[in-house]
DNA sequence: TCCTTATTTGAACAATCATTCCAAAACTGG
DNA sequence: CCAGTTTTGGAATGATTGTTCAAATAAGGA
């Protein structure tokens, strides 16, 4: 062995994911990304493979990261519509970063498989923690219990993409948590 | 006056329409736009400027016909209520195809002056027509006394979003009216 | 019928695209 | 200090980008 990898390859992989997040895929060319992660041409390429590669890589990313700062939130709280709760905060909270997930739904729609393969990984453990966390707000009585849990999962996880596409289009943090309150107040 | 204008113009922007909100703005090609519209290289560039200026009109004229469509499903039924819930039933029954106005606002978030001026008198108009209808259900006993109308239609306007969204996401339609039926259960 | 004026068409433009080749520089383990 | 490997930047790849030039075509009005 001689030299090791010099740059870390996850920030690189941070670096990439902000780059795309508000230029998208399609608009972002390969010099902008070897500027963006700090690494050579030959690296990026021998690292990740190619444009497209490093894009679902840094979706792939992006949405792990994304699903656990979710399940985070969702534990918050004494009872369970506070965990609901927090996560549209956080949702709030964030909205001023334009999301990776929504950004490629938008753009590629489900026309690539591989994308959406993430998309559904991601989607799929984000559900079932809110259809349980929805479950548990019924028996306590804080979530009308007439209501599917999924459809009221499928729900929230719909604002949550609402709030963020609102804030991208401009609107403030204020109307943000309106929307956030009269989410939660269409459950109970 | 020598020839007359060979194509129409409007039926060239439908077309540019159809493109642009399934591929987005940076990954719709000249050439395609050619195809698509099915006029040469330079009547497109003679009629429409710049690939710029053709997405700009695209943008402006599905707006205006989205716009209209929304207030005339507004205007349906007996009730104020039954126009609202038209509104969200044709949002459902059209998501099959994408948005433009939500993979415009994706693309290009608030980055684009022109872009969003567009967007904007769209918004204030359907924004407007929204609010005075919510607040005819108000005083029918509809929708609760209690909400701020002009947070109301934000929501439903957000939420119409939504829908899309998840539409292009791949979730089915009655997924979709489940979202449609929940976002008006937070009305009342 | 000829001329004028548009429109259309296809070739050509320079620029940029993603990607690869290559050689020099940088660095660490031995 | 050397060996060996990775990183790097520049040059070059062929393809595609958005856009324009120039000649050909067509349809009025004279």
């Amino acid at each position: 062995m001689a030299r090791p990898k010099e740059f870390d390859e996850l920030a690189a992989l941070d670096a990439a994911i902000s780059v795309f997040r508000d230029k998208g895929y399609a608009a972002t060319s390969a010099t902008m990304l070897v500027e963006a992660l700090h690494i050579g041409r030959q690296s990026l390429y021998d690292t990740f493979g190619d444009k497209w590669r490093l894009y679902l890589e840094a979706v792939r990313r992006y949405a792990a990261q994304e699903t656990e700062a979710h399940l985070t939130a969702l534990k918050t709280g004494p009872q369970s519509i506070d965990g609901i709760d927090a996560l549209l905060a956080r949702v709030v909270a964030t909205a001023s970063e334009a999301c990776l997930g929504v950004g490629s739904i938008c753009e590629f729609g489900t026309s690539q498989p591989e994308l959406t393969t993430i998309h559904e990984a991601a989607g799929r453990r984000l559900h079932a923690a809110v259809i349980e966390r929805v479950r548990e707000a019924q028996s306590e009585g804080s979530i009308a219990g007439d209501i599917d849990p999924e459809q009221a999962a499928q729900f929230l996880t719909s604002n949550i993409a609402a709030i963020r596409l609102a804030a991208r289009a401009g609107v403030g943090g204020d109307s943000l948590l309106a929307l956030a309150r009269l989410a939660l107040r269409g459950l109970r």
